[in-house]
DNA sequence: TATGAATGAGCTTTCATTCAT
DNA sequence: CATGAATGAAAGCTCATTCAT
């Protein structure tokens, strides 16, 4: 029970060194964030970064998945697998942005990932991201052809086309996001999700056709 | 005639270094990526590099900046205006899929200008970016209100909900191009084109309908 | 008590380094001086300068203004206050004769104080020595008023006269230990300071006037 | 007759660049003062500099002994021989504190040769001005030695100490003008010549002595 | 003779990482 | 376990000097 406890304790400062470290790469990205910065954030000496994680890319790709796993299981949490296959999509559109927008940090740190083009060095972390990232595809893959089964997706397209524009959308929402918050205006998020999903689902094409 | 040539002869140099730049940059990211390296790359010497550029951002700025306007200018010449509005999107769609696949190392940097959001220390390069990236917004909004107009695209949705959506779509393409590159298959740039605006246009609700 | 000796401890390194610093800075001058070379005289890595200094400048501020804190509290120890003015004065020139004869490191250094007008960069350097400057010349000035209304002092000359006259004579005994220096003979500070306050007091005028 | 005039046009330019580089160095000392700035200032290409000078140490010692040359000059054209030996003296403050008033430039490169430590150095550039400065001991030594024999100045001090004094004296009413020069005021230098030469001449003791 | 583009050694400064306490 | 002082490699940048023109 001892070691019981130990363990939670770890875990417990693991997790608010992550805290911290979402918070210093968030704002500066991975290489300007200094370890200093993140220890302080996290009231801990610098030292004792290193009896956590390996270094310096280690906390950064850790703190990293750890956001993915929230967000996974933020969806998860928010997905009613009796939903029809159509209002599965609006909710993981819907709830991915709402993700985003309750946790400004997050979305910088997505950004840092790409901006220092972490992914291109660390191999090890790019192919972790992928297989995240991946999982959410297939769900939505799954979801898709589900939708096609019951016919209120249409069959004439390919499922991986479909994914992947709804993803493109869901994904350009959130960028847009992070832009309209230098504004500080209060986003609609919900009003967001509907009207992508009407122009997924509808298409943009005019009573005329395009032919 | 001497400092024609001259002017010439300086301008070229200029463009020789921001290739390699864009090389490494690309490569690497912004941080990581070394002056010396870039220097090596171009074949000149490390102080060569500030007769050209006043200093490391300086010279990211430029090359990302020289970028865009490449592919600014590939676009203007293979869109022609008397194309009708869907013919005009396709074309932007496939010509940016299409620059990608063909500058490999522009992917890379680009990233920079997919995501929005530089480093909070680039403040003026975040808005050149913005400002940049804004112009081609405008310009496909421009389309797609003149597609309404012209009856071949629906009235009843917002512009800046579609042109998002469009951006999204053709975004989320040119990532997947940069993923599947990782894995050297070729890839079918016009088909990938033509999927994505049957998608945009048709919408992929089935006959059943879903609500 | 353990944090009591911890302050001891860093007050000591930052004199360790502060004692190498003008060791290296009064050989070479500001510029030309390396921190390498400072680490390596004061043994202690080039990275740990930065512990206990912000920069160069701030290195070099703080080296001088404590060589000019030690002649300060050199000249409080030895003067006592119930001397006669003119002693007082005798006093000052035999102790700073004195001061710089028994750290020739210093000398180099205080060329810098000597001269009041530092490189037009290190405005603030420049005022904080003209102030030090200014607190000893305000001391002699003091004095010389004293020895004014005591009658043992001239009353037709002006005060500042006499006080940048006396100044002039000192530093320039000064100089002038700095330069027999180089040629190593023994030199007899009591002796200079003497002759000095001759001169001073009465006059180089021959018998026969001078008009 | 054609190297003749070459060598004097070679001469013209070598003063052109040395009135240039005693401006630069003069405002940002030696190290500081970037050859590109001096040859901006006279207005030729930075390459041509070493063909009128070895190098930056070259171009600085020839800088500031023909300086001292043109003090020399100035000093040797407005004294008289048939004057007093006081005459003279005086003669000697007035015109120094004449001359760095007109050339403050001049001031500044002085200033530069202490705070960079040059003289520690560049041995040769010390001896030389070591020299120069002799030069100009050894005259005032003769006059001094003139007035003693003449009984226009006191026999019984050490003629050394005499002209350290004096010397000492008009060096600080130079400096001290370098200072005023920052405030702008106006400065009476026939004023303070004369307050020099009244406490040198008739001491500063009072009525009542001083032992 | 004059040029100025190119060089690269050398500098200051930062910061991830280590290790004695 | 925790600390934080010390490290030193590595980076950006400057500028005296060279040399092809």
């Amino acid at each position: 029970m001892v070691k019981q406890t130990g363990l939670d304790e770890r875990e417990q400062k693991r997790r608010n060194i992550m805290k911290a470290a979402l918070k210093v790469f968030s704002q500066k990205g991975y290489n300007p964030a200094a370890l200093d910065e993140v220890a302080q954030e996290a009231g801990i000496a610098k030292g004792t970064l290193y009896l956590y994680f390996k270094d310096k890319e280690d906390l950064f790709c850790n703190t990293i998945l750890n956001v993915i796993d929230n967000l996974a299981d933020f969806l998860k949490e928010n997905i009613n697998e009796r939903m029809n296959p159509i209002q599965i999509l609006e909710s993981i559109a819907y709830h991915q942005l709402q993700f985003f927008s309750q946790n400004r940090d997050v979305y910088g740190i997505f950004q840092t990932l790409i901006n220092d083009n972490l992914l291109c060095s660390h191999k090890k972390l790019f192919s972790l991201l992928l297989e995240k990232k991946q999982e959410l595809i297939d769900y939505e893959t799954s979801i898709v052809e589900r939708g096609k089964r019951k016919g209120v997706i249409r069959s004439d397209l390919k499922t991986e086309d479909i994914v992947l524009s709804f993803d493109g959308i869901v994904t350009n929402a959130i960028r847009q996001l992070g832009i309209e918050a230098n504004f500080t205006s209060p986003i609609d998020v919900e009003g967001r999700a509907r009207s992508i999903m009407k122009v997924l689902l509808e298409g943009i094409s005019g009573r005329d056709g395009y032919d």
